[in-house]
DNA sequence: TTCAAATAAAACCTATTGGTTAATTAACCG
DNA sequence: CGGTTAATTAACCAATAGGTTTTATTTGAA
């Protein structure tokens, strides 16, 4: 159906990987640059695996520079996890509605 | 950090629990109507399993009714998860921007 | 050409996931 | 009470995930 949903969301279930997305938002780093903030918790290598499950997600890409892996965000795989969600949006949106109307109901019981 | 959206998004990490709630948006169902469209390919336990994750998400809610348990969409948890996303709608937007002015580019060289 | 640095790969371990079948619980109904 | 239906629980299994440490590869620089 969607297989590509299947690996995004994966990759976004992990507070380190989604750490990262947020680390890349503010510009290009390489594997150590990313690696630093987390040194204290885990090994360089489990950080590549990370790196690794985001780039097969299409959530990163990395671009080889001499012996550096330069990391930026590639948005598509996020485009498309949001548009998936989109389809859930107006539900939400309704529920919330809904609550309107309650609250509202509510309040009008109290004026009486 | 954000603890929820670790089983949010691994909960929509896979394609049965993801045609559950797209089934649930239609309304609300028991789980034996849920199951019914995968009972060939997977047992009832393994729906009761898929149903127990995207509860302890917060993905549905479970209400009993007799012997019948009915589920409908819980929107808080995908609401929550489309706002996480909504920190990068901006990125991929401006990215697309991008794409736009690179496009525009070549137009302008072909006029030359 | 040798050294050090950046990164990846390999081998391994444990916990979790996603599935199974069989047994159990809970509720209704004759 | 006894049977049937709805759903869960238990016990089990294979595969994957997330981590480790150790080894290998690639590259720039002395």
């Amino acid at each position: 159906m969607n297989p590509g949903l299947d690996q995004t969301f994966a990759a976004l279930a992990d507070p380190t990987r989604r750490a990262i997305l947020a680390r890349l938002t503010h510009g290009e780093a390489n594997v150590t640059e990313l690696a630093q903030p987390f040194l204290k918790s885990m090994s360089l290598p489990a950080i590549t695996k990370h790196l690794k499950v985001l780039e097969r997600a299409g959530l990163i890409v990395k671009t080889r520079d001499a012996q550096w892996r330069q990391c930026r965000l590639n948005p598509n795989a996020l485009k498309d996890a949001a548009e998936w969600m989109d389809q859930y949006r107006t539900y939400w949106e309704e529920s919330l509605d809904r609550l309107d109307a309650y609250l509202k109901g509510k309040a009008n019981e109290h004026k009486k």
